[in-house]
DNA sequence: TTGTAAGCGTTATCAA
DNA sequence: TTGATAACGCTTACAA
């Protein structure tokens, strides 16, 4: 039992493919009889057009593709992922389009890329960017990046993230505390921070230019910088690191929320009174509201990246390229983590 | 400038299409000469192969959708959801496949359905299902129901609603509670729960079931219903609705966690003691362990739940359908929020 | 080992 | 108002 194309209806209703395509897509140019004649057949043969054809004739899909740098379960458990979505998925809905979520297949990038019937990428912090952009100019489809150094000519979205880190910084600082662990993302660079690159860099800058204006620079003694792995349980085994320490500080600023999270409940669980250990997450994800004390944080618009984003994707597709690199203002949001340090 | 195409390569390299087609899909039947002097050539112009085209061919395109019955936005802000989708994320990971979210397009699940180049579908809670499953059927490629009622030859996943609901009201029960309050989900019966259908309706025999061992039923007095919208601000707006009463409950079984925690956080805006007031939630979203108190909640296996989905979809796909309908079970958590009554 | 040619199911161009 | 017919870019029998 064959798939009834729009060759079967053109024969059982006695008109040609070209007719029938147009009951479809065009009803208004034809005899008010004719498309019922053939819209009817087509619902008594049970047809259902098929999209790879239509997308085949067209040229387009009406699908743009997110393109995430790890596999779609260790993306999207990332708390802020659904938030960004979210805004990429309200402008799809507005326009009409799909949303694909496009991760290495089977290990490649490459390959995600070449193999995603999309009209354009969305890419969400892309490391190996050097290569990935290169197969994405090769495919022929538009692209914005998110999260990643911007590249000349194409549009791109980013948050102010040395800012916001040093604004984090600061108002630790500001409440007195001097020994301090900065808990940065592990990302194979093994504390040498000077490698860091894109996001991670940004904040370290950010952290590192607000101790410089207390005079303060990462002495490995008082200012310390630990890696970990960026999820709860990371967080969790980077205060044990830290605590197994002779001397311990009295604030944690970390690059994510949820290994600030991870921390905090490490150091409950270790009987460490909260006032005892100031922390700062960056990311502001919904739990950090939520948890006790209170996450003080630094916010950034996840939502409003994918809608920007998204928007600039669809403006690409239109051909109408707005190359800009935006940047997205970060803000501390001050909740009850942080505590004015004992003289 | 145009796109370059397999074409192009044939001449420059001075080969046929086919040898080109098969220089890359089946290079081990070619002289090592010709692949490598191909391959070279196609990097030289920059060719990238046409995923639609090569999906017109093959009739398949590697990609599964997912169909919510809401936006993007709406359905991916459920903390459940990222859950879910991670579990069908790690089947498509491992066997190659990508996702596709296909929420209604311009209001129509029908042409969402129509329009989507998709290989299959898991659908996900759909509440119109009669209409939608004859737009599935007609549109010919397989598909898995989730959190919806089973249909006759079509794989299902659900989960053990009543069982789990039955276990949450007979803990509140045993606590001593008898002033209670169940807080549903609204989906516009307007209090009329013998309406309900799908998970709602399960949820609610259970909770009637409990009850009935006690002898009690939905009295209107002292065991009550109230309706609010699955967010936490309907949760909060439920609270608010229940305590402006002359009688309050001391307990209140909620259908869904992020109502519980609305409620949670209403109460105790509004200076209500944690052990005056205890709550029962539904699903055990991550955000359910780090509220306080902890809210003790009914467990289902979201992840679980998405990896069976996709497994019986890749399994259909290949022409071994499984039509069983599967249950998942449920799970009470103990936790914090549920205190015995003062006798 | 390589080439010819027939699909795949639409849309779009022109002509009638 | 309708109908031939040519794309679209690839895969894959079948032939040579």
């Amino acid at each position: 039992m064959k798939r009834i194309g729009i060759n079967d209806i053109a024969k059982k209703a006695g008109f040609s493919k070209t007719t029938v395509s147009f009951a479809f897509n065009n009803p208004e140019r034809l005899p008010e009889q004719t498309v019922r004649k053939i819209l009817d057949t087509a619902e008594e043969l049970g047809y259902s057009p098929d999209p790879i054809a239509r997308s085949m004739s067209t040229g387009h899909t009406g699908t743009i593709g997110v393109l995430f740098p790890q596999s779609i379960p260790d993306v999207i458990r990332n708390p802020f992922i659904p938030e960004f979505l979210a805004g990429v998925g309200e402008i799809c809905t507005r326009e009409g389009f799909s949303l694909m979520l496009v991760p290495p297949l089977k290990g490649s990038i490459k390959r995600a890329i070449e193999n995603a019937a999309v009209d354009g990428f969305v890419t969400l912090g892309l490391e190996e960017y050097k290569a990935s952009m290169l197969v994405l100019r090769q495919r022929g489809v538009p692209f914005v990046t998110v999260d990643s150094d911007p590249i000349e000519g194409v549009p791109a979205v980013n948050i102010d993230d040395e800012t916001g880190a040093k604004a984090a910084m600061l108002h630790v600082l500001e409440q007195g505390h001097r020994d301090i662990c900065i808990l940065a993302i592990r990302s194979g660079k093994e504390g040498h921070y000077e490698e860091y690159h894109g996001t991670l860099h940004y904040r370290m800058n950010g952290y590192l230019a607000a101790l410089a204006e207390y005079g303060l620079t990462l002495d490995r003694k008082r200012i310390r910088l630990v890696e970990g792995v960026c999820t709860e349980a990371g967080g969790e085994e980077s205060f044990t690191a830290i605590w197994k320490n002779r001397s311990h500080p009295t604030a944690i600023v970390s690059m994510s929320d949820i290994m600030a999270i991870g921390v905090l409940k490490a150091a409950r669980d270790a009987g460490v009174p909260a006032q005892d250990l100031s922390i700062v997450g960056f990311d502001d994800i919904p739990m950090s509201a939520s948890v006790s004390p209170a996450l003080t944080t630094v916010s950034q618009p996840h939502c409003r990246k994918g809608q920007l984003a998204a928007e600039l994707l669809l403006n690409s597709i239109n051909g109408e390229v707005d190359p800009t690199h935006y940047v997205l203002p970060t803000e501390l949001v001050l909740r009850k983590s942080v505590f004015p340090v004992d003289v």
